[in-house]
DNA sequence: CCCTGATTCGC
DNA sequence: GCGAATCAGG
């Protein structure tokens, strides 16, 4: 496959969205991640606008050479170093909501919160969460048990292999996602697989 | 172990 | 220009 113009576009549009490389490799297919990273260094859009993104693993291990396409060859003023405060358009909140209490044993220097709304990510479809009632016993009982084996992954560690039901009350700190193994083609593992898709039919008078 | 992006370098 | 191999980090 080659980058033609319709794949580079997708390109940077995905990647401008916040998508890893890994998954815009899997959207374009016919490449791999490295193929993507490759394109996105060549196409000189090495820094995603926006900042908070996807971006977790920009760490500045080695920008000496590449990271440094800035023009101050000779004059450079005392300009820092812009930085955007306001991205256009957030999507990914990486802690929504419940600001977690401080230990307040050290320096009293508590970070100021502007005036932050507590978002709740309503992106993307989360998972119907089940209302107990509908649930027959044994299910309930079966996600009981996987909930404490759960993984209680935050919102971030989220990957397409790890099972996204979530768990606990979004609004409070007791709030994490499954995040054990998924069934292969399904987001979630297989007890939650289990819960999350039960047929019409046998959801009425379950065995007992 | 899973993942992320960054860099190098032969093609 | 391309991308696999490798590196470095989470």
């Amino acid at each position: 496959m080659s980058w033609t113009d319709e794949r580079v576009e997708t390109l940077k549009k995905m990647w401008s969205d916040g998508q890893s490389a890994s998954q815009i490799a899997k959207e374009l297919g016919g490449v791999t991640r490295n193929a993507v990273i490759g394109k996105v260094h060549r196409l000189g859009l090495s820094n995603r606008t926006g900042g908070t993104a996807a971006a977790a693993a920009t760490t500045g291990t080695r920008a000496d050479t590449a990271a440094t396409p800035e023009p101050a060859a000779a004059a450079e003023p005392a300009a820092e170093t812009p930085r955007p405060s306001a991205p256009p358009k957030p999507e990914k909140p990486a802690r929504p909501a419940a600001p977690r209490p401080e230990p307040a044993t050290m320096s009293a220097n508590p970070p100021p919160s502007p005036a932050r709304k507590a978002i709740i990510p309503a992106g993307q479809p989360l998972p119907p969460q089940p209302s107990a009632n509908e649930i027959s016993p044994e299910a309930l009982a079966s996600v009981r048990e996987v909930e404490k084996k759960a993984r209680r992954l935050g919102l971030m560690e989220l990957t397409e292999r790890t099972c996204k039901w979530p768990i606990g009350d979004p609004a409070t700190e007791d709030f994490w996602f499954c995040g054990l193994s998924v069934q292969p083609g399904k987001p979630y593992c297989e007890a939650h697989v289990g819960v999350a898709f039960q047929p019409m039919s046998s959801r009425r008078d379950r065995r007992r």
